[in-house]
This record gives C-alpha cells, sequence and structure tokens, in this order.
DNA sequence: ACATTAGCGGAGGGGTGCCTCCGCTTCTAC
DNA sequence: GTAGAAGCGGAGGCACCCCTCCGCTAATGT
C-alpha cells in the first residue's frame, strides 16, 4: 500500500478541525465495528460529539468514512506481516491470521466487503493478498499446512468466524483454534 | 419440540387467507434469509402479493413472524437428528451439522439469536442442543471429536461460517471440511 | 486586538419503514 | 342468491435516516 491512498480524505489543518476529524475516525470505527456498514452517520456524528455537518465536510460520502477507517486498520494489519517474517513458517502464518482476526471495524467489513466491488476494496484485498498469501504458500512447502486449501479460504472462514457471537473471549480462542487446526495436515 | 409452538399465530381458515398466510411465511423466509432479522415488513408484505395490513394481522409483531419461519425450521432440523441415528458416530454428527448449515433463513438468524434472549429462542436452543449434543458427546466417546470441544462451540463456528460469503458452493464446502476437520482429534 | 476565513452544527426537505385503522371486497354457509 | 362475517389493503401519522445549505462561531496570523 503506497503511503497516499486512493481516497481523497484528508486530514485538516486546524487544531479544533483536526480533534473533530479524529473524533469521527474513532466513532465510525467503533460504530462499522457494530452495526456494519450500515451503521447510521447520524449516530456517528453524535458519538463523536460534533454535528452532522462536520461529518459530511470531512467524508463527503458514507464510502469515503469507511474507506479511510477501513484503510488504516488494512495498513496496520499488513505492516504487522513484517514482524512476523522471523518466525517459522506455521508460527508466522498463525501470528498473521490472528492478528487478522483481531480488527474491530475491519472484521465486520471484510466480510461484507469480499465480494462488493469497489476500486478501494479491491485495492485492499489485493494487498492482503500480497502479504499474506506468502505466508501461507511458505507453510504449505513446509508441510506445516495442508495443500488443498487456499489462502482466500482461509480468509473467507475467519472473517465468517469472527462475525460470530460468542460467550467469551475463551469461547472465540477455543474455536479459532479448532479452525486454525483444520488448516494442519492431518 | 411439541406439537404446538409457543407462539400465539395460527393458520387462519378461509381458503384465501391461508394462501396468504402462507405467501407471507414463504416471503418471510427469503427475506429473513437474505437480510437477516432487519428484513423490512412492507417488502416482505410486496414480495408476498399481499397488503401490509394483511401482514399484520396474521403476525401481529415482527418476532411472530420470524418466530415462525424460524420454529418451522428447527423443527425441519430436530427431525433430521432422527434420520441420522443410525449411522456411526461420527457420520451421524457430520451429516447432522452438514444439515444445520443449509437453512436459509436459519443460518443467518442463529447467530443473530444465539445471545439475544426471549422465550421463544431459548426454548428453541435448548430443543437443538437436546437433539444435537447427543450426537457430539457421542462421537466424543467414540474417540471421533476431539474432546475440548463442547458443542456450543461447533454451533457457533458453523452459524458464524455460513453468514459469511463464498465464492461458489465448492469453496463453502472446503472451508466448511475444514472446520470439521478441526473438530476431529489429531 | 482584530480581521479574515475555515470550520461549525442543525434545520429542513425527501425518502423509507413501522404500525394502526377502517371502508371495501370476497368467501362461505345457508 | 343472499346476508353476514371474515378478510383485505393501503392511506396516513410517526420516527428515523440521508444529505444540503447557510448563518453563526471561534481559531489563526498579524
Amino acid at each position: 500500500m503506497s503511503a497516499e491512498s486512493p481516497v481523497a480524505v484528508r486530514r485538516p489543518q486546524r487544531a479544533d478541525a483536526r480533534r473533530n476529524f479524529d473524533a469521527l475516525l474513532a466513532a465510525a470505527r467503533d460504530a462499522f465495528a457494530e452495526h456494519g456498514t450500515d451503521a447510521s452517520l447520524e449516530d456517528i456524528a453524535r458519538r463523536a460529539g460534533v454535528g452532522i455537518g462536520t461529518l459530511y465536510r470531512n467524508f463527503p460520502t458514507r464510502q469515503d468514512l469507511f474507506e479511510t477507517v477501513y484503510l488504516g486498520e488494512i495498513e496496520q494489519l499488513c505492516q504487522t506481516a513484517e514482524d512476523v517474517a522471523g518466525l517459522p513458517p506455521w508460527d508466522a502464518l498463525e501470528s498473521w491470521l490472528r492478528r487478522f482476526v483481531s480488527y474491530a471495524a475491519t472484521k465486520r467489513a471484510i466480510y461484507e466487503a469480499l465480494n462488493r466491488d469497489s476500486a478501494m476494496f479491491r485495492s485492499c484485498r489485493e494487498e492482503i493478498y500480497r502479504v499474506g498469501e506468502p505466508l501461507m504458500t511458505h507453510a504449505q512447502s513446509a508441510g506445516a499446512v495442508r495443500p488443498d486449501v487456499t489462502f482466500d479460504d482461509t480468509v473467507r472462514m475467519l472473517s465468517g468466524l469472527t462475525s460470530a457471537g460468542f460467550r467469551d473471549d475463551a469461547q472465540r480462542d477455543r474455536v479459532l483454534q479448532i479452525a486454525l487446526d483444520g488448516l494442519r495436515p492431518r
């Protein structure tokens, strides 16, 4: 992902405006995580403590707001692919996948976005695959992952999983473990 | 599940009314499968080719409509637990779980409903567990399923999975297979 | 301190969904 | 064939959300 995103949204210059911009982004992250891409924009503005007009000035369309939140998380995710570079093949893949399922807005969004078509989604998907797929094929050549599974399968499986509701974190971990174990050769 | 549901919704007597009732139920099943519990009631009435008033006469609340659809599918699901009774432990469990993920309205709904609280959801959940859990523990005593996993884990995992979007049926099957393989002992 | 202007926020018009109510239609029993 | 009742459906009031517009507020530079 290049330094400049495809979205024409820029952090404003004036101090108060910057505060509002950041508050909106934080509120949007929560709202999207909670309600998916259909979250109410008026609610987001309310949560951020700003008027609806301020939201629209910073993010003229719902897409702009969503993409900005989404891009931020994807960028972090891609970053962590470097952090795991030194680990053994399976550990690297597992760590990255666990990180993958831990992003709040992303988890709900990715699975809504996986099929939807837009320049940004496509470029984000490519980026995720660019950093994630090598981890997978590497683990496969090392015999740590069964050969009949694709990276795309895994991404979809995990994004489905994380959008489900769990009793508690322990259960979430247990289920994630089951799914990850399913990736390993018998 | 007893013959009489907890919901006070009865199929009407008059021929035309019965036609409408059934059309509404079918339309609702589609709509709930497609949009989740938030599906538009006016849209359901439109799809069924009846006025909104007719919908409300038959199903005074959204809950009544949803529960009627949901109950129907759960009843069928419980029924199939008997069909698999003769199979070996793992095969019985696997068949039932595959059936579980194949219900249209149910799949999207269950995962929305798993946490939500209502008399009907609770009784359906109990019913699913009553017929499904024995299949699981049976498979576990036979050594066909790892011991550190609960039936609840499995249900949540699968309902999460089925609410995800897949490229095609082949992928859906592949991912389901991975998840099921994760249930087996190493 | 003040002028400039970026930035603010919410009123308001349009759209959609929820649900009620009631005059009209159609079925059914006789 | 007819009367009565059961059922129909959509108009309309309310609530919420989307998005635009513009008069006001306050941050900034000098």
